[in-house]
DNA sequence: AGCCGGTGTCATTTC
DNA sequence: AGGAAATGACACCGG
């Protein structure tokens, strides 16, 4: 054992393995309430553990501080799952080890896992297959942020709210059954502060189902580097030689080259895609959004030079009406000062009502009374209608 | 506590 | 037909 502190949990953990008590025992065990189970069991516990009757302050010891290869074969953990072997994570986790990958690194897959769909581990229910009911484990916090915040919480969505209430579910058990993992066994040893609260209700369930996983990624608690992302983290757990940056910024010809020419696991081939096809899209949604508000301020533009230019013919118009009005106020001026200076056949001045002046196209004026231009224009209208 | 803008993701549509 | 890009919708986060 790595971490002599966590040591004793470990032994609980194999011990209920290899006793064939079922995960709900090794959950009374760990949260050393006698009252809660066979007394008889927890005792027997004791002798064997004595420092089993410690109180878990550093779950995360459970698994991470403690290298679990060194305790169980593959077929040890392959035993302890349900017989109907329902648990896609815990099966994954068997083939993760199968393929030589340390316990943590794949403890951190399902810790993130519940953020989102990183891993398609089944297609059948998607997005959140990887719930891990693991969150709010009480031994270290009540806090549903606070323990995902740390990391040791993988969250899945609906899950999430049972633990919350300290009831664990196992293979028989209705609800989430499907989504238990071993991560979970290991944890409901602290759900010692929340035993005496309600379990969820089936509404409850309902409302967790209904609400989408579809979470904000979340940074990697638990490696090294803490500025990992959770891609990053998947990757470095499958131990995928190649940056978030690096599979989506390569071309599709050399991702093709590498994903064939790497000997890679159809999991981390998932996963290289699935971290391409994010990465891309969080390019495309980035682009997408600046042209919308490129287009949005475009259109704004547009609105703006719009109402300038209303403005401008407005003023443009306005201009002009006086200008006409100002040349027709000239003409008649005009009009009246030469009427005024012209004399009819009696020599009596030209009354401008009852007179025009005409110019024709030789640029010969002459004057005619009225009502001959109308009768005039009446023929010529009445010409032109019948050419028509 | 509620609102809002920014962001990542998924599903779907468009190219 | 298949894949990439574009986009709408949603959830989450932080201010």
């Amino acid at each position: 054992f790595q971490d002599p502190s966590s040591s004793h949990h470990n032994i609980s953990f194999i011990q209920t393995h290899h006793q064939c008590f079922s995960p709900r025992d090794a959950t009374i065990l760990s949260t050393d309430y006698p009252t809660q189970s066979n007394s008889e069991t927890h005792l027997q516990r004791q002798e064997s553990f004595p420092q089993s009757t410690t109180n878990i302050t550093n779950p995360e010891s459970l698994l991470h501080g403690s290298d679990l290869t060194g305790l169980f074969s593959v077929d040890d953990i392959r035993n302890l799952i349900a017989p109907d072997g329902n648990f896609d994570e815990i099966k994954f986790m068997v083939l993760a080890l199968e393929e030589g990958f340390h316990p943590r690194e794949v403890s951190q897959l399902f810790e993130e896992a519940g953020s989102d769909s990183g891993l398609s581990l089944n297609s059948n229910h998607s997005t959140t297959s990887y719930s891990v009911c693991s969150e709010g484990a009480s031994g270290y916090t009540s806090d549903v942020k606070s323990a995902s915040s740390h990391g040791l919480g993988a969250v899945g969505s609906h899950c999430q709210e049972h633990t919350k209430y300290g009831h664990v579910e196992y293979p028989g058990d209705s609800e989430c059954s499907g989504e238990a993992t071993l991560e979970q066994f290991l944890h409901t040893h602290t759900y010692n502060q929340l035993l005496g609260q309600p379990a969820s209700t089936p509404e409850h369930h309902q409302q967790m189902q209904m609400k989408k996983p579809n979470k904000v990624k979340g940074k990697c608690h638990n490696s090294t580097d803490t500025n990992l992302s959770s891609d990053e983290c998947h990757a470095e757990a499958l131990r995928i030689p190649f940056s978030d940056d690096e599979i989506v910024s390569m071309p599709m010809d050399s991702f093709k080259t590498l994903l064939a020419k790497n000997h890679l696991t159809d999991t981390q081939v998932l996963l290289l895609r699935d971290i391409r096809r994010r990465g891309k899209n969080k390019v495309a949604a980035q682009n997408c959004r600046k042209r919308k508000l490129n287009a949005i301020l475009s259109l704004e533009e547009d609105v703006c030079n719009l109402q300038t230019q209303k403005e401008s013919l407005k003023k443009e118009h306005s201009q002009c009406s006086r200008s006409i009005r100002q040349m027709k106020q000239k003409l008649n001026n005009l009009y009246r000062d030469i009427c005024s200076r012209l004399r009819d056949n009696q020599g009596r001045p030209v009354n401008p009502r009852q007179y025009v002046i005409c110019c024709h196209s030789d640029s010969s004026v002459f004057i005619m009374p009225k009502h001959f231009v109308t009768s005039k224009q009446k023929q010529d209208n009445e010409k032109e209608q019948k050419q028509k």
